[in-house]
DNA sequence: TTCTATTTGTGTGTTCCCGCACAGACGCTT
DNA sequence: AAGCGTCTGTGCGGGAACACACAAATAGAA
């Protein structure tokens, strides 16, 4: 229960409110801390808090009544989990699952939909990043039809890496199946054709990015894009 | 030029407004015919107006590098193309293509703007088919990535006929292929199966639909979530 | 009618990924 | 150190969709 906050990664959307406004807001954060595969929110489920992660990442799945899921959005401190509150919405869509543990900033549903009919830089704020998020899933969208699991894989690896701020990462290849959407034996495909190329190293869980160049390069046009666009909205 | 609007169907967007804040906005709304295959917007570009659709499509595609494309949303009388502007953003991040010929409701983007800066009935409708956008193009992720050629092509004739209210409707192989990103021979092998089970009939870019039930049992479970979600802001 | 462009049909070989079935490797517990 | 659970590696058969290459049918124009 203890929140052990580091305070070296902060919530970048946060972040970047004026002074005066993030003042205002301070009361209602509350600093958490996530552990890895923690649920914050099932499909239905009505939403209570609303996450700002800091160094941690909420990964957004899409699930299927065979169970087979996919990733249709990654949250890290350039974001937010449970955008649809502010929408006017309380029951989640999607899974909210911690993909990568760490520190976060919680906020009540109550707040948020409080927020909603404040006009203000927070609220233009959550629009930006509404939109943001809108392209992050539209792009992926496509990725997932059309590019390799290599390829997918790769984007996946330098994303999460990106907002870990860290080039090593506790990962099974289990757990990455479930978010790329395809088995566990594709993963390990991919895996192996990463690792022998020395991009990344892995063994029992851990993952060691080696050569964040040339994985880049392996993967798909979809990081850059995805790259740009959230960094938009971020002063 | 000249708008052939017949009024049988209208925007149910616009329509779910109070009586005095339709009143405030009907000096902005101008009535378009939009022709089928015209490009409302191409990715990258400034968004000028807005649409909202009565008895016309509009198809909000991604488009690779490599020229293939898919649609992650499809814009009906239920909702709005152009939702970006209200978030702020007015360049647009996906093709808007019209894929159902018809009249629809035109705005200006200047006119969207300055509802974002302004609360009421109108602003939170905007949330909350934001979000049902965003809903649908989560599901039609995974849908994409999931399930076989011939279910996708049965949701979205299923979807497309919603829209259009109409069991029959012009479309060509090409232009499906297109919008499910797949090849126009995948089209052929999976709406051959379809017509060989007597569920829809075509011919060179008309198709009609003949068993909407059994066809809804063919498409996958996306095609209920869809319906259902897309619904539910609409009073 | 004849011609042409568009739309649809189909065959062949290939590739990627799936499903299944294990086997091996490693780390933690007792 | 023995045992067990987790994680990773791999082989084989199959199926869906791909790329490419044409052939046939139809609508509309000349």
């Amino acid at each position: 229960m203890d929140a052990q906050i580091t305070g070296a990664a902060v919530n970048r959307l946060l972040n970047s409110l004026p002074a005066a406004e993030y003042e205002r807001l301070a009361p209602e954060l509350k600093p958490v801390a996530l552990s890895f595969g923690q649920v914050l929110y099932e499909i239905g489920d009505a939403i209570k808090h609303v996450y700002f992660p800091n160094d941690s990442i909420i990964s957004l799945l899409s699930a299927m009544s065979d169970r087979s899921t996919l990733e249709v959005g990654m949250v890290g401190n350039e974001g937010m989990a449970g955008i649809s509150v502010f929408m006017g919405v309380d029951v989640s869509l999607t899974r909210a699952i911690v993909q990568g543990a760490g520190s976060a900033i919680s906020m009540t549903s109550t707040t948020i939909r409080r927020e909603a009919n404040r006009l203000g830089p927070f609220h233009q704020l959550l629009h930006r990043y509404s939109h943001s998020l809108h392209s992050q899933i539209s792009q992926s969208s496509a990725c997932n039809r059309f590019h390799s699991v290599d390829a997918r894989l790769a984007r996946w690896l330098m994303m999460t890496s990106d907002r870990l701020g860290n080039d090593e990462f506790r990962l099974t290849q289990d757990f990455m199946s479930k978010m790329l959407g395809v088995r566990r034996e594709g993963v390990n495909r991919a895996a192996s054709h990463l690792q022998a190329a020395h991009m990344i190293r892995y063994s029992r869980g851990m993952i060691a990015i080696l050569d964040r160049v040339r994985l880049e390069a392996r993967a798909c046009e979809c990081y850059a894009i995805m790259k740009n666009e959230s960094d938009q909205y971020l002063n």
